[in-house]
RNA sequence: GGGCCCAUAGCUUAGUUUGGCUGGAGCACCCGGCUGAUAACCGGGAGGUCGUCGGUUCAAAUCCGACUGGGCCCA
């Protein structure tokens, strides 16, 4: 933003104003001093979830960053000493391979080892870097302070000896083996996938769906087959059971033929059109153990296999009813497989291709045999019916080749063996929002499988495991260790990665025959769920992690729950027996703005570092803290700005009117609280108090939502009630007490304020901290980061004080819809205004003060209360509102005195004076020559007051006429009510400094004065440009009629419908409504009908008037 | 296909735990007013099938069920 718009507004722009304030932080080293932290406080545990380094950040990262960095800072301010803020990255893994094989251009594992592992993982450690360095960029435009200098990288070998450590801990307690379990697998690739990878691939495809008949092995008898249904006809070749469940009823079907075919009663109205006709029924209990024919005839017979099992994997949703088990090629098939001790039979080799176990396929594609073998089973009258499905399956989502579930060799965490311990470790964490406890997080520790962790890959953490050709395992859990085992030193630069491990053989221990490493790299998830430790390089260097110490806090993404929340708390419990963090929250995903996942591929994600440029970090954490963000975020760069001007710059502007003017009488901001003792000083102060404790008790539960709330909403009251009714007192002559009492109070709110918003928007609150500081911006090292949590101050809080504030405010908008309604603008003084019944106690408790504002803002001379509602009550020439239901009734007289009227127009025309003077860009310090032309009647009341214009214009020539003589195209004209008034003002040339002040008249307004100094200040923090052109709303208003009010029935019961108020209207309201003598008037009009005034023109009779 | 969560005005949302006043705000929009920090403020207006359908109840945004749409995870 240029920087006249700050001059125009005299508040800088947020993204202005942060890049000051980061500037500063840079200057002065805040940062740093913030991060090392108190030194003795109670320790505060943190790790940072290291943001994978394989693709760059996106705006949904900015949201866990946000309630991280909140909850450190308040922390921080607290006195607590972060453990430790400092950042990570996660290095390993197959995403980072992928980015380096589109740039070197390779696609095969053969591709990549004829180039080189050492040469392709040190392209891989390159790329990791660089994506660090774009996270670090968008955490620093955020304003999310870690220690990026020492961040923890798990490609370090420091961080990988302490994987291994806990690796052997593992093993060394049984909890790592080697098994052999289905695993998603792609031929192509020729490597196991990740969960989320299958995740990314799954895609509508076409498959055939049969039907195949297995006949029932019975000696003599009617022949009876199994109707067994399959998507994967391939894997019939692998058949070795079939599953029935046993609480499941099958009927036996006669078909035409006479045979008959055995399928779940569920199941028949997907095979027949008309009843069948059964012939018995069964239930699954029954059927087991049953001997079949099986599909072909590849698999050898063995004891146990070709038999009827049972087990609640089937359903009658799909399908007959039987499902058929092949144990290599599902996780259910092994997992029943291995309970029966049936074996395995897989006839494809690693590239999917049918191996010479089943000639009848042998060389072809697994996939591409299925019309073959399908044939087959027709041609042996097997085939019971031939369709097609259209569903989803998983495909590789690197090349696109359907993925089969494969039994593996592959090793374990064997965590099904502690989910009990996770689930009970579980307990005892808060989690925000609370569901996920017991929900998506519960549900998988109760059901948690074993942990598969190698992968065939390059970049990662090569598991330390080392095998000699008897099968005994070597777990290594140190460097150390596995140079001693070698016999001999590893050599100085030894990277613990495949490239530096590959080559180490040693002795076995149990047999002396040589070990070699097992060929994989481990799951990147094992890598960050270590992080705790690992980043400490625990346990061969301590430091201050404590083993029996659980984090306090993380905050992620919903999508950790599987990924790193998991991990984190798998290998908490099963390396130090506790759970892994004390609260965790976890936050949506991001949205664009139109409620869409982001993704390149849609062309929608936004880039967060360019966003965060535009509009700055603290108007995006702004955001965040103000949404449900527990749900999807909708990423609106317009939400964002307007939410941020409406809080933040609100603020900033509240600090620019304090600096304009209160800091002309050198009064510095008291920490301690002020000793004001005027209504609206105690209600803010009492507001603030409430506020602190409010954002307190949100940060404590870990949840800023309320918190954040609570700030916007005293942000406004701030502005729009304290500061716009304590405005005169600001202008108030400097030797008045009022005045400094109000500077001294407002100085110590944005004190004060500036901390408590300081984890919410840590750039906003350290402008006004600087700004107001002693010694503004200097290399003092003073930041309000540094700052501590201000304490409770019961003393200051007063909520008898707040509720007769709020009822007052509710007061105030019956006597402004009153004042519009009655046709009497608010510049018009008038005499009273009478509200029926009796001030409440929360009312009177605000005593006189109450009714001095009430009457100011109503810019009325009295407030009355007439006990009594009767017409004879009412002002003369009444204007009575009564609001229906809560009938309030007040009144206004309709017609302003004489003298009233005409303190009102001059009142009108200094307004537009003083509109004239921002029109032509002047200060407020500036003084000004002033010609004014009017008729007589208006030029007579202004030269009674001719003082008065002065001192507020700071006009030290006012010269009234009739007519201005010689026009000019400075000269401008207005008309108010029917009468025309003129002005020529020019900034008064010469000495701009004011010369003596007026003459101080006590309760009047008079312009500041300042010293040379403050006008310095004034105009550093706010240099003046000239003004903007914009359209003249007086000529406007001038040349086009006013919009007449509505004409009331001036007659008392005029009833009109009325919206729920605002604030706490309807209680003031139903208690008014006691005190009214008719409050069951059934004369109550209906509303909308009498009530519903009529549009008329009002104009003339004020015209009249005027 | 399964699990968890969500759905209130064009947008952001309060209210849902524990059923009960006429479902409140803010932004944007229209009319009017005010304004010496303000992109602000004040009054009025318009804008809601509380996702849909069904159930429980004297009474449902709120409790129950199904469905639709969205998010995440799993398959």
């Amino acid at each position: 933003m240029p920087a006249d718009a700050e001059a125009a507004s005299g508040s800088p722009t947020l993204a202005d104003l942060e890049s000051r304030v980061a500037q500063y932080w840079d200057r002065t080293g805040v940062v740093a001093r913030a991060l090392v932290g108190a030194g003795s406080g109670p320790i505060f545990r943190f790790t940072e979830g290291p943001p994978t380094a394989n693709g760059r950040p996106h705006t949904g990262h900015m949201l866990p960053g946000t309630l991280k960095d909140v909850q450190l800072r308040y922390r921080r301010m607290r006195g607590y000493r972060i453990v430790t803020p400092m950042a990570g990255w996660d290095c390993h893994g197959l995403g980072v391979e992928i980015e380096v094989e589109k740039k070197l251009g390779v696609r095969t594992r053969h591709d990549i080892e004829a180039y080189g592992i050492d040469r392709f993982c040190a392209e891989c450690r390159a790329s990791t870097l660089a994506v660090a360095a774009a996270w670090q960029e968008m955490y620093r435009r955020l304003g999310y302070w870690l220690d990026y200098e020492h961040a923890y990288q798990t490609m370090a070998s420091p961080y990988i000896e302490s994987v291994w450590w806990s690796l052997k801990t593992l093993f060394d307690g049984g909890l790592v083996e080697k098994g052999h379990y289905v695993l998603p697998y792609c031929p192509r690739c020729e490597t196991t996938l990740s969960s989320h990878e299958v995740a990314q691939g799954y895609k509508e495809t076409v498959d055939p769906s049969v039907t195949v008949r297995f006949p029932l092995r019975v000696s003599g008898g009617t022949p009876r087959d199994l109707l067994v249904w399959t998507t994967t006809p391939w894997t019939l070749t692998s058949n070795m059971f079939v599953v029935a469940r046993a609480d499941l009823v099958y009927v036996v079907v006669r078909e035409d033929d006479g045979r008959e075919v055995v399928l779940a009663e569920d199941a028949v109205p997907r095979y027949y059109a008309e009843p069948p006709e059964i012939v018995a029924r069964l239930t699954g209990e029954e059927l087991k153990g049953l001997a079949y024919e099986p599909p072909f005839s590849f698999v050898p017979d063995a004891p146990g296999r070709f038999h009827i099992l049972l087990d609640d994997m089937v359903d009658a949703k799909e399908g007959t009813g039987f499902v058929h088990g092949a144990p290599s090629f599902g996780p259910d098939d092994y997992r029943i497989g291995e309970r029966e001790k049936l074996g395995t039979f897989d006839p494809l080799s690693s590239r999917g291709v049918f191996t010479s176990e089943v000639p009848l396929v042998e060389h072809r594609f697994y996939k591409s045999a299925d019309p073959i073998l399908i044939e087959d089973l027709h041609r042996r009258g097997r085939l019971y019916r031939h369709t097609t499905l259209r569903h989803t399956y998983p495909f590789c989502w690197r090349c696109d080749t359907p993925l089969l579930y494969r039994a593996m060799d592959s090793w374990f965490v064997r965590s099904s063996r502690f989910s009990e311990a996770m689930v009970r470790n579980n307990a005892s964490v808060t989690w925000v929002p609370a569901h996920v406890r017991d929900g998506r997080f519960g549900n998988f520790l109760t059901e948690a499988k074993d942990w598969a962790l190698s992968r065939s890959r390059y970049w990662g953490t090569p598991l330390p495991v080392w095998v000699c050709p008897q099968g005994h395992p070597t777990c290594v859990g140190s460097f150390a260790e596995l140079a001693a085992l070698w016999g001999r030193p590893l050599p100085p630069q030894f990277d613990p990665h495949r490239v530096g491990v590959d080559p180490i053989e040693f002795p076995c221990p149990t047999c002396g025959q040589p070990s070699r490493r097992e060929p994989y790299t481990i799951d990147v998830w094992y890598d960050s769920g270590s992080a705790p430790f690992a980043q400490y390089h625990y346990p061969f260097e301590t430091g201050t992690f404590d083993p029996s110490s659980p984090l306090d806090y993380v905050a992620e993404g919903i999508d950790q729950t599987r990924g790193w929340f998991y991990t984190m708390h798998v290998l908490a419990t099963a390396l130090f027996g506790r759970p892994a963090y004390r609260a965790a929250v976890v936050t949506g995903m991001g949205l664009d703005d139109v409620g869409k996942k982001m993704s390149k591929s849609k062309g929608n994600a936004v880039d967060p570092i360019d966003l965060l440029g535009r509009i700055g970090g603290d108007a995006v954490r702004w955001y965040l803290l103000n949404l449900d963000f527990t749900e999807g975020i909708r990423m609106s760069e317009s939400e964002m700005r307007s939410q941020a001007a409406r809080s933040l710059g609100l603020l900033t502007n509240v600090a620019t009117f304090y600096l304009q003017n209160a800091r002309a009488d050198r009064l510095a901001p008291t920490r301690g609280r002020p000793a004001s003792t005027d209504l609206l000083d105690r209600w803010i102060l009492s507001r603030l108090e409430g506020t602190r404790d409010r954002v307190t008790l949100s940060l404590e539960s870990w949840d800023p939502r309320s918190g954040a709330a609570a700030l916007k909403s005293f942000i406004d009251d701030l502005s729009t009630w304290y500061l716009r009714r304590s405005r005169p007192r600001f202008w108030a002559d400097a030797t008045t007490p009022g005045r400094a009492a109000a500077h001294a109070t407002l100085g110590y709110v944005l004190s004060l304020l500036s901390r408590v918003l300081a984890p919410f928007s840590p750039h906003t609150a350290e402008w006004v901290t600087q700004e107001l500081a002693d010694r503004p911006w200097s290399d003092a090292e003073t930041s309000v980061h540094l700052d501590r949590w201000p304490d409770p101050q019961p003393a200051m809080r007063d909520e008898k004080l707040e509720a007769g504030m709020d009822e007052l405010r509710a007061l105030v908008e019956v006597g402004r819809e009153l004042r519009q309604r009655a046709g009497v603008r608010a510049r018009i003084p008038l005499a009273e205004i009478v509200f029926f019944g009796a001030p409440s106690e929360k009312l009177e408790a605000l005593g006189d003060e109450g009714a001095t504002l009430l009457a100011a803002e109503l810019n009325v001379r009295s407030v009355r209360w007439a006990s009594e509602h009767r017409p004879d009550r009412f002002p003369e020439d009444a204007w009575v509102l009564r609001v229906d239901g809560d009938r309030t009734v007040a009144a206004l007289p309709r017609t302003p005195t004489p003298e009233l009227l005409e303190e009102g127009m001059v009142r009108e025309v200094l307004r537009r004076l003083q509109q004239r003077r921002k029109e032509l860009g002047l200060a407020f310090t500036d003084p000004i020559e002033l010609a004014l032309a009017a008729p007589a009647p208006l030029r007579e009341a202004l030269e009674r007051r001719r003082a008065m214009l002065e001192r507020e214009l700071l006009a030290e020539v006012v010269d009234l006429v009739e007519e201005l003589g010689t026009a000019t195209a400075e000269d401008r004209t207005w008309e108010v009510d029917g009468v025309r008034f003129s002005a020529r003002v020019a900034r008064r040339t010469g000495r701009s400094t004011p010369t003596s002040p007026a003459r101080p008249t006590p309760g009047a307004r008079s312009p500041r004065r300042p010293t040379p100094r403050t006008v310095r200040r004034a105009s550093q923090s706010a240099p003046r440009r000239p003004a903007r052109a914009r359209p003249s709303r007086t000529s406007r208003r001038g040349s086009s009629p006013r919009r007449a009010p509505p004409r009331r029935r001036p007659e008392v019961g005029g009833a009109r419908s009325r919206r729920r108020p605002r604030r706490s209207v309807r209680g003031v309201r139903s208690r008014l409504r006691a005190s009214a003598p008719q409050r069951s008037s059934p004369g109550r009009a209906r509303a909308g009908s009498a009530g519903r005034p009529r549009r008329s023109a009002h104009r003339s009779r004020r015209r009249k008037r005027a």
